[in-house]
DNA sequence: TTTAGTGTATTAGTATTCTAGTACAATATT
DNA sequence: AATATTGTACTAGAATACTAATACACTAAA
């Protein structure tokens, strides 16, 4: 299980940045496929915040086909997240790429020049 | 130049809305390095909002470094990059690249995705 | 120097977002 | 069946975001 913070000077709404942290627990493989997650209460004691703002950010990413919940019984890691995501990772892929290529062709930097860069 | 069109029920802020219209425009080469955009008043009446969204806008895209602006002359897509020597272009693209890898890496890409994603 | 044209700053009203309090509903355990 | 544990729904207050009205400041041209 991951350890959560919050930073309240962050300028991140709470429920974003357990969000967030979910996230990258995913991707650096600290969460696994099927692991359960706190509680709202749980998490909510911890973080010293009300169990609405866990729910949310939970049901934003039920909503992201990221978690799956069920009433009663708790909060899971996708099980399905692995072939699901594949649309989404393509999506989150090129909206990357565009944001990194719209502020590089502003400075006047061609494709090829960033191709060479992540060559390096 | 390219046209402006705003969509009332996008569920998108005005503003942004702006703001993603000039990025796509310069991502797709029909904004020039140097050239002038709209003024806040003209494009102002022309989206009939008031001008402080549309120089909203060019605020946020001046902090980001993708405009410029000089006031009582207008505002311009940055040519900073013209100025920059070549040890300064290359320490620039070093740095836009990192940023780039940084997020991508976060979200599980390999560099192999981000060049192919690129060569698209 | 005056004037027209440019961006900026201040203020305010409205809408939306964020968080919390509290009650409700479903499931698992005893 | 009763109880504990889990997520959900509804409501409301405070903070923030969005847009607009209006006045101010800088620059270029007449």
């Amino acid at each position: 299980m991951i350890k959560f913070v919050l930073d309240p000077k962050a300028g991140i709404p709470y429920y974003r940045q357990i969000i967030d942290q979910i996230k990258f627990g995913i991707a650096s493989g600290r969460l696994k496929v099927g692991e359960q997650l706190p509680t709202v209460r749980g998490l909510a004691v911890d973080l010293k915040v009300n169990l609405n703002t866990v729910s949310k950010a939970y049901k934003e990413l039920e909503i992201q086909q990221v978690l799956e919940t069920q009433q009663g019984t708790g909060t899971f890691i996708n099980r399905t997240v692995i072939e699901l995501s594949d649309k989404e990772r393509k999506q989150k892929l090129q909206a990357i790429t565009q944001e990194f290529t719209t502020i590089a062709f502003s400075y006047g930097f061609t494709k090829e020049d960033l191709i060479n860069e992540l060559k390096n």
